[in-house]
DNA sequence: ACCGGGGGGGACTTTTTTTGACCCAATGGG
DNA sequence: CCCATTGGGTCAAAAAAAGTCCCCCCCGGT
């Protein structure tokens, strides 16, 4: 019944999505990287400066930006507006019912959509970040343990969640050892920076991720790293992002080979350290220290699956779905292009289309 | 919480009140006047021809409306989304909010606020007729006698009344004689047009409304006439329009003198032959046979008062409220006024303002 | 059969708005 | 102290909108 307001608005004002959208994602940008000057704004949102100062000129006037010689800054009633329009935004774009169709298509229990193209917005990043960090925080139960991957999707999530208190007797662990990358985007990095914000306790596993199975075996005989694994075992939910094959072989330093081999077996999707073709079937394993595929099905309550992008799209249908355990958080861009991927192999619905070359 | 999703989009798109609204009657218009021509509705509308057509060109590309040789015509998804968007407009005009004011100031049972103002459009006349049709129908029951008085607003409700059968043994009876008047607007005539949208029996007064008490007398021992007038004092249901005292006085052709007197009792409204005062004291009856102000405190479950237009805000201060069993419909133009009446008179909210001199 | 009034659509000019491209003084961080 | 960046101002070009016609058509009454 109420769904259909949106339909109603967009039939009789055709240009209100165009105006809404625009001036949202302008506010929006504001609200993340104020104080920001008219021509920053202008071209990151690719609009002219006249146009965009006409826009800011409607949002002092409404009262959400204040414009001071430094740079523009929101108002109070700016990040309100920001925050409660969301759903609303969403829903004007079809997201809401985006959102439903996906929970249909990937059968998991909870997907949620982010407003814009995380490719062509950094933005959306950060919103992708706040989404899943409120869903996260809905997640955690007291002395519970969480365990978190690396990449710059679950970095967004810590920078996103709010610093307030988790529940009492929370202990954030990394997934998995650390990859050969910046240190930001490191699980351990990532792990602490959620422990910070949670005030929470925190485990590291200082440790390369890709090792061989003698050294694996040795390190497993070490008390200090007996306890940290016992620990990520005992993780009830999970915080991962989700790569693209290639991507993720490439930022391991794999060779050429290695690469091709990962073609072959029709790699498409990669979570810390497991590869997935599209059929959802585990083709590559990069043995190292930390949470196996196998504890998914045991103590795991949730796992979070954080990741956006259209390129993303063929990953996160490899990886995730099938488990009402998951939940989905991604942007519209990878929502969409998930859709056209169901679409144009199954009109009849059925699970796991194979990819399709792009 | 979700009354602020109006408020959130105002304050994004401020623009879009006023294309929303000159969008919404435009096609509230085209809906109740069609066939129509593209001068008609810009000179009824007020707005140049070029930019009518520029806003009939919008519908007629969202399917709104069908633009053909003979005219414009609302097309099914334009007659359906007016009806749906209603709500909605009425929650951005803030009236939602003001009749939850009212509701309050004048302690009635249901307060409708139709959007517009009848002096200006007359569209709003038809859209309050709907409004009062549908609430009149909500207070049906079966073997109920609904008595309707005279008067354009009344006339209008019996138009926009659905021609869908009502409750079973519904009886429709005129509240009053017929006064001297153009006969669609006179009571015995609504009520019949009433029966017939109904689909139910009618019973009606053929008789002058202004009568002396010798002849009322007379008559009420005829058995015919007796008969009707106990149906009409068993009635449940109360239609009435409310009269400005001035405009009433006139039409029913009173001299002078009589206005004089009328105007030194401090006579401002008027209901079915009672004049009141803006305390809502009744100063004056006009003699005639049929429902009694006093028959009100007995079988009568709702009395449904309609009235438009900002001149009878007095008027339905002084007549409408402290009664939980009225319900009043009005335009926006009316309900306006009457917040500004109590405003003005007194802040701290006390029913029965003083009549404020125009 | 035949007007004639009101219907939509097209075309033209005028006006207003929008937009792009500057420059300027001020401010704040390095 | 300096330089980069900020918001504000201005002005001309361009585009969009709006006002004003005229034309043709259809329908309905004569």
């Amino acid at each position: 019944m109420f769904g259909h307001q949106e339909d109603y608005l967009k039939l009789i004002a055709p240009e209100l999505p165009e105006i809404l959208l625009r001036r949202y994602r302008l506010l929006r940008r504001i609200c993340f990287s104020a104080p920001v000057g008219r021509r920053t704004l202008a071209s990151c949102l690719g609009v002219g400066e006249r146009v965009l100062r006409r826009e800011i000129g409607v949002l002092r006037d409404q009262g959400l930006v204040r414009v001071e010689p430094g740079g523009i800054y929101p108002s109070s009633a700016g990040r309100a507006l920001v925050a409660g329009i969301t759903p609303y935004i969403k829903s004007l774009l079809g997201l809401t019912s985006l959102e439903e169709r996906l929970l249909g298509l990937l059968k998991v229990q909870r997907v949620t959509v982010v407003p814009g193209e995380l490719e062509e917005d950094e933005v959306v990043l950060w919103e992708m970040g706040r989404a899943a960090a409120r869903v996260l925080r809905e997640c955690l139960a007291p002395g519970m343990v969480l365990a978190v991957s690396g990449g710059t999707s679950c970095a967004a999530v810590a920078d996103m969640l709010p610093a307030s208190p988790g529940p009492e007797g929370i202990t954030v662990v990394p997934a998995r050892g650390g990859l050969g990358e910046i240190v930001d985007y490191q699980a351990n990095t990532i792990a602490a920076r959620v422990a910070d914000k949670l005030q929470s306790r925190y485990r590291l596993l200082h440790l390369p991720d890709s090792l061989s199975q003698e050294a694996i075996d040795m390190l497993l005989a070490e008390k200090r790293i007996k306890e940290i694994m016992d620990l990520i075992h005992s993780a009830e939910v999970l915080l991962h992002g989700i790569g693209t094959a290639e991507e993720m072989a490439t930022r391991r330093g794999a060779g050429e080979e290695e690469r091709r081999r990962l073609r072959e077996k029709g790699a498409v999707g990669e979570v810390f350290g497991y590869f997935f073709n599209a059929s959802g079937e585990v083709v590559e394993r990069v043995p190292s220290l930390g949470l196996y595929l196998e504890d998914l099905g045991g103590r795991i309550k949730n796992t979070i699956a954080v990741a956006g992008g259209r390129k993303k799209a063929e990953a996160i249908v490899a990886v995730v779905g099938n488990h009402p355990r998951d939940l989905l958080v991604l942007d519209e861009g990878a929502a969409r292009r998930i859709l056209e991927l169901f679409e144009s192999r199954e009109p009849s619905s059925g699970r796991r289309p194979a990819p399709v070359s792009r």
